[in-house]
RNA sequence: AGGCGGGUAGCUCAGUGGCAGAGCGCGGCUAUUACACGGCCGAGGUCGGAGGUUCGAUCCCUUCACCGCCUACCA
């Protein structure tokens, strides 16, 4: 006997365990049709958030819905060593112990990150288990920690290697001295994708520029005076009138004693400021460019570290950045050359991991040329290789890759794929697999020293459709599962990810990654606020699944602040949403939640209360089955085909609408309209089963006809068996648990839901004539506790009910029974006349009913007449509708005959009321 | 500046060229023999504004404000 309500925490973790010791996720069959999915990885020291609980609560359901339907599934997973993250942690470790990474060196720190990934990595994939993930652990597993693939482990680094080499030798990767996006805390280039420019709130200043030879000035606006000791000359439009005359003249540049020319360029906009710019090519992308085409040359007035360097006038040596400016504002002003200080917005480019604003830096680094690249990965997507769902992303997607710009993959950090360069005592860089390869290929025999730099994570990231199957060996995984059905991931990623994949993948392989791209929507709090540390709206996946009190989520929401001023914000947000923390809500219901809300929006706001509402589904599954188990366990269910069995429209209809639910399934899956599954499953199995089949199966099994009772117990037990195979990859525990108790009785053999074959909708099953019958029933039901509920009878209390003629269906007899049931009838009688009496009546169809009990003739008589305005006003709607010649010509017949049908329906119904009104009045 | 997305019930969201839907919330009745994490009934909407196409528009088109996001070099 099942216990009373559905309790989560006593069937998960033991179905997961069973599940993998018994090697089901790893389940393949290679003469089928292959279904793969990457995991996009997570970082390995991470923990596990909303939206990768949300993204694999999809791909889960995905992969257990096709591993059902018998496709060869590999869900290939992994974790990511995400370079600067995970460096950035380590450090703020050795902070802690008053050290740094050079106290260490780079060997001693490196193996220090091993441990801390070590000692952390299993969290996430633990935290992924709880999930449900059914991913295949063991697969690409290097490192023996049933995890999947690790990007630094030593297959996945030989592919990053082989890459790298391959893509040297075809001139694709170059080195060079560029303009580019530095983090001077971090001490290392990013890439313009890691670059997040907000507006703030800043200041520009006007400062004057003499000219060389005395006699005036030009003024030139700038957000950043400092960059001004890097000027090399001042710009204007060309076609500006009024600094034609000044063109070749020089200016002198304050505080340095240089001069600088004033140069034409198409560049400047005239009518922005003073129509004058300083060129400051050193520290400004715009001005790399003007500089370039003028030949002038960068001045670089920085350090790596953001002070000023021995290109700065002494008395500005070693400042600080914005120290520097202060000190240079103050100059000019003593000077008399500022002319001006006002408040301004700006752009301010900030670097997306420390926050600090980025420099642009001249140094010397490491770039993937992209414009081939982008081109091929343009065309596979134009030619419909690559979908995206939604489609629209596709945009998105093309218009990153038409203004692709050269991939900066050098990082000046130690944790990561180290570059496999060399350079010899001149400085002449060999790229090779290794060392030794390097020197046999060049004939080298001096000292060699390898270039310190790693790549950027990202290039890892984007071979991982084709190195994860073992790329470049020919494996047979990687002929089999590339490329790969679908990536779900965020659209944050599109451009990180998604593109560079597309490129590499086609460039090393010939073929695309993947086939579909699905992007979900990112997860936000219920009042769709983003989900961060600082607000507290943050939500724990698992919190939601064990639950948790008060004071453990408040510790846990501001433990580790980085600012105290949150505190109290945080702490406020919790006790205003959370007063009595986040009760258990179970993984199941978690899942369903998830999936209920993966409609096409792009943005997810996740509501408890709809958590709260999925986990009383689970319960409502759990004692559905509970009264089955009740009802046919030790009974005969209909195993035996000699026996015979007599099926009413019921149990024809429960077996057609199964059929109908089984159809919506499999298009939600095919559409990725995970909302469309998880609502067809639900209403499926509350609306339908439970409220309707579960009631009247309740008076079918106290027939006395044997057959009849045979018939329902079996079709209890079926439809419910292939409800729980239907719903198994949206929410697998409880399913696995109550089909565990079902499938015996439904005859069904097998260790597992999991690898039973999936339901499949039989046409041949939908039986009209039965759902006709039992819409019918259902009207006249719902009538009838209309009225019930109008007179204000108490549920418990039994009525009889006049009708003036029988429901239109086919089998009377046993309909009647079935509505005196439901609607908790004395007696449903037929009469030719109704008695004269204050009783309620309503039409439905072509009779009569009336509930046969007297009210206050003055309440029927409201209501009467309520119901006949609302049928005035649908009459007249319909009257003009068909008075219009132009409707009844041109719409489609069909539609016509509809409305001209309504129309007869509800005057006749008003014509029923109507007399009722009348017998009523003439009573008083 | 360009692009994308969004406005539908109190809230969160589906949806369709032919009587506006769900979940939660709300109101009423209800300890009934699977489930009070339940049952039954109900209230609640000019489908952002204005035009247009159409027999018919919440849906298609145009346009206007509004909100959100992404990309972009204005000093």
């Amino acid at each position: 006997m099942l216990d009373k309500s559905f309790s989560p925490a006593a069937v998960e973790q033991a179905w997961y365990q069973r599940w993998e010791s018994a090697g089901y996720f790893a389940h393949q069959d290679h003469r089928q049709p292959a279904y793969c999915i990457q995991l996009p990885p997570p970082n390995v020291t991470g923990t596990l958030h909303m939206g990768h609980a949300f993204q694999q609560t999809l791909m889960d359901a995905l992969i257990r819905y096709h591993r059902m339907r018998g496709f060869n599934t590999s869900w290939v997973v992994g974790t990511d060593h995400a370079g600067i993250a995970t460096q950035i942690v380590v450090e703020r470790q050795l902070e802690d112990e008053g050290k740094n990474r050079h106290d260490l060196g780079r060997d001693k720190f490196v193996e220090r990150v091993w441990q801390w990934k070590q000692q952390s990595g299993s969290t996430i994939t633990r935290q992924m288990r709880r999930l449900g993930t059914s991913a295949n652990w063991a697969y690409a597993d290097a490192q023996g920690q049933n995890a999947g693939y690790f990007t630094m482990d030593a297959r996945m680094s030989r592919a990053v290697v082989e890459v790298f080499v391959r893509l040297y030798e075809e001139g694709l990767i170059y080195r060079g001295k560029r303009l580019v996006n530095w983090d001077p805390k971090l001490g290392t280039a990013v890439s313009d994708l890691e670059v997040d420019s907000e507006e703030e709130d800043g200041r520009i200043w006007e400062i004057r520029y003499p000219f060389e030879d005395g006699g005036g000035s030009l003024v030139v606006a700038t957000t950043r005076p400092e960059t001004m000791l890097g000027d090399v000359a001042v710009a204007v439009h060309p076609k500006d009138e009024r600094y034609k005359a000044l063109l070749g003249r020089r200016v002198a540049l304050p505080l340095t004693g240089k001069t600088i020319p004033v140069i034409a360029d198409e560049y400047v906009d005239p009518a922005f400021g003073t129509g004058c710019v300083k060129i400051t090519p050193g520290h400004d992308f715009n001005d790399y460019q003007v500089g370039r085409r003028h030949g002038l040359e960068p001045i670089s007035i920085l350090t790596l570290d953001a002070r000023l360097n021995d290109q700065a006038p002494a008395q500005y040596r070693g400042l600080e950045r914005f120290e520097a400016r202060r000190r240079i504002i103050e100059d000019l002003k003593r000077e008399n050359l500022l002319v001006s200080e006002k408040p301004y917005r700006l752009r301010v480019p900030r670097s997306g991991r420390t926050n600090e604003i980025v420099e642009p830096m001249l140094t010397d680094q490491w770039f993937v040329a992209m414009e081939s690249l982008a081109r091929d990965g343009l065309e596979v997507v134009a030619r419909g290789e690559v979908r995206f769902f939604p489609e629209h992303w596709t945009i998105t997607y093309n218009q990153w890759l038409e203004n692709i710009q050269d991939w900066c993959i050098s990082r000046q950090l130690w944790w990561g794929h180290q570059i496999p360069a060399w350079y010899d005592e001149k400085g002449k860089v060999f790229v090779g697999r290794t060392e030794e390869e390097v020197r046999q290929k060049h004939q080298l025999s001096s000292s060699l020293r390898r270039d310190a730099d790693v790549l950027d994570t990202w290039f890892s990231s984007a071979l991982v459709p084709f190195s994860s199957l073992g790329w470049p060996e020919k494996t047979r995984d990687l002929e089999a599962f590339l490329p790969s059905a679908v990536l779900v991931t965020g659209f944050d990623i599109i451009f990180f990810w998604v593109a560079r994949m597309v490129m590499m993948t086609r460039h090393f392989t010939g073929k695309v990654p993947f086939r579909h791209v699905y992007i979900h929507a990112i997860v936000r709090d219920a009042e769709g606020e983003k989900m961060s540390k600082s607000k507290g709206n943050t939500l724990d996946p698992l919190d939601l699944i064990d639950g948790i009190g008060f004071e453990d989520l408040l510790r846990k929401s501001t433990v580790g602040l980085l600012r105290a001023e949150h505190r109290e914000k945080i702490e406020g947000y919790v006790r205003a949403h959370f007063p009595k923390g986040i009760p258990a809500f179970g993984t199941d219901a978690l899942r369903f939640t998830f999936a209920s809300l993966a409609s096409f929006s792009r943005t997810l706001n996740f509501d408890l209360e709809r958590c709260e509402g999925y986990r009383n589904f689970c319960n409502k599954l759990w004692n559905a089955t509970r009264f089955v188990l009740m009802n046919t366990e030790e009974r005969d269910c209909g195993l035996d085909a000699g026996l015979p069995v007599r099926l009413s429209f019921v149990d024809r209809w429960i077996v057609s609408r199964l059929q109908r639910v089984e159809a919506e399934v499999e298009q939600g899956f095919a559409e990725y309209r995970f909302d469309n599954v998880a609502g067809a499953i639900y209403r499926f199995v509350w609306d339908e089963y439970c409220d309707w089949y579960v009631e009247l199966a309740k008076l079918q099994l106290q027939d006395h006809d044997p057959e009849v009772q045979r018939g329902t117990r079996r079709t209890l037990v079926r439809v419910l068996e292939t409800a729980l195979r239907l719903a198994h990859p949206i929410i697998p525990f409880i399913t696995e648990e109550l089909w565990q108790k079902v499938a015996p009785l439904a005859g069904k053999q097998g260790d597992t839901v999991m690898l039973q074959p999936y339901p499949k909708s039989q046409p041949e099953k939908l039986d009209e004539p039965a759902e006709r019958d039992m819409a019918v029933l259902k009207e006249w039901t719902i009538v009838a506790r209309n009225l019930r509920a109008e007179a204000k009878l108490a549920p418990a209390e039994k009525v009889l009910l006049l009708r003036t003629a029988d429901p239109a269906l086919s089998d009377q007899a046993g309909a009647a029974k079935a509505i005196s049931s439901l609607a908790r009838l004395s007696g449903f009688e037929k009469r030719a006349q109704l008695p004269d009496s204050t009783a309620p009546v309503a039409v439905v169809g072509n009779a009569r009913i009336m509930l046969y009990k007297e009210v206050d003739p003055a309440v029927e008589g409201e209501r009467i007449s309520k119901e006949l305005a609302r049928l005035a006003g649908e009459i007249a709607k319909s009257k003009a509708k068909l008075a219009n010649p132009s409707f009844v010509d041109r719409a489609p017949a069909q539609v016509v005959e509809q409305e001209r049908r309504r129309l007869a329906d509800r005057e006749e119904e008003r014509s029923k009321l109507e007399d009722q009104l009348r017998k009523l009045r003439g009573r008083k």
